[in-house]
DNA sequence: GGAAAATAGTTGAAGCCTAAACTATCCGGT
DNA sequence: ACCGGATAGTTTAGGCTTCAACTATTTTCC
């Protein structure tokens, strides 16, 4: 069971400025190049990044994905992929098929016009993130690498303890 | 259960950038951690981390803050804090002050059930960041927090670069 | 076969967020 | 004193997101 505030705080003793101020670093990294790729899909092509994540996962699924299996891989609820696909099929890029076996189930997969616009921003995204990042050596990207995956690995443990 | 982007992605196109594998997963520990909060802090204390966000600036400013400066700390839009703040008042939380001095400003400051609120919050925010960092070591932590502020600076240099 | 449970997807209400247009007020230069 | 530009906030339209309730279909199991 969840571990309640109290009990969270009794075995806690002072000293957690120290991952709070690792917390709020680690969020204001990602949001600073978030918010700069949202800029510039927007600026530029006109789009927002979940559709553009969207597009990625289909991308990576020529045979189609199911709403529920983009749901997942995104993690993001299953509502959300429904406002987003009728958005996406609206505008052209995608369309959806009923599954032949399963009524209740339906595919999408990119159109042509989907993958030539998912092309270009991809490729504009690479480059994008290549740039905000590349003041970073090499050595540096990878010691970051191993020590978010052992942060990763933390926080899921985290997650198993209270949440299993 | 559900697939993160960084596992999803795993199987997918060859020829990443490895700037790009990066950027995957700092933004998948983020939101794995991000997640985590905002679900806490909704079955626990029933808000949310933009009404905890703001009350931790006001906390900090005993004084008080206008709606701009709160905007620009909390670097988002002031047509959001206008909402934001409308429905802290409207619990209680805050209270509004018109400048005496300038007849547009108006300063929010925590009222006392405010800091009584955010002071439970508060501790109980801590305390989850603690948990889910736990897993890694001092040196760990030490070495990431470095790491993400050279990251932190290489994203500023390329804002300021295209931006300027 | 048929009831019950699980699964796929949609909908609605509510909150968060932005950009852009707008109102009200202040300030600086002439 | 006044006009024009800056500043403080609000509003509006639209997209994103969640949760919870709902429909439709499939699966499980007796």
């Amino acid at each position: 069971m969840p571990l309640d505030a109290e009990t969270a705080l009794a075995d806690a003793p002072p000293g957690h400025k120290d991952e709070l101020r690792l917390w709020l670093r680690l969020l204001t990294c990602t949001n600073l190049i978030e918010a700069e790729i949202r800029r510039r899909l927007r600026a530029e092509f006109d789009t927002t990044l979940p559709r553009f994540d969207l597009l990625a996962q289909l991308e990576r699924h020529p045979g189609g994905l199911t709403l529920g299996e983009i749901s997942r891989r995104m993690m993001v609820s299953n509502g959300n992929v429904t406002g987003l696909a009728a958005r996406l099929e609206e505008e052209g890029l995608v369309e959806r098929r009923v599954s032949a076996t399963d009524r209740r189930a339906q595919s999408l997969r990119l159109t042509a016009k989907g993958r030539r616009e998912f092309a270009r921003q991809s490729a504009a995204h690479e480059g994008w993130v290549a740039e905000l990042l590349g003041g970073l050596s090499l050595a540096e990207r990878e010691a970051l690498q191993a020590l978010l995956g052992r942060a990763k690995a933390s926080v899921t443990a985290g997650l198993e303890e209270s949440g299993a």
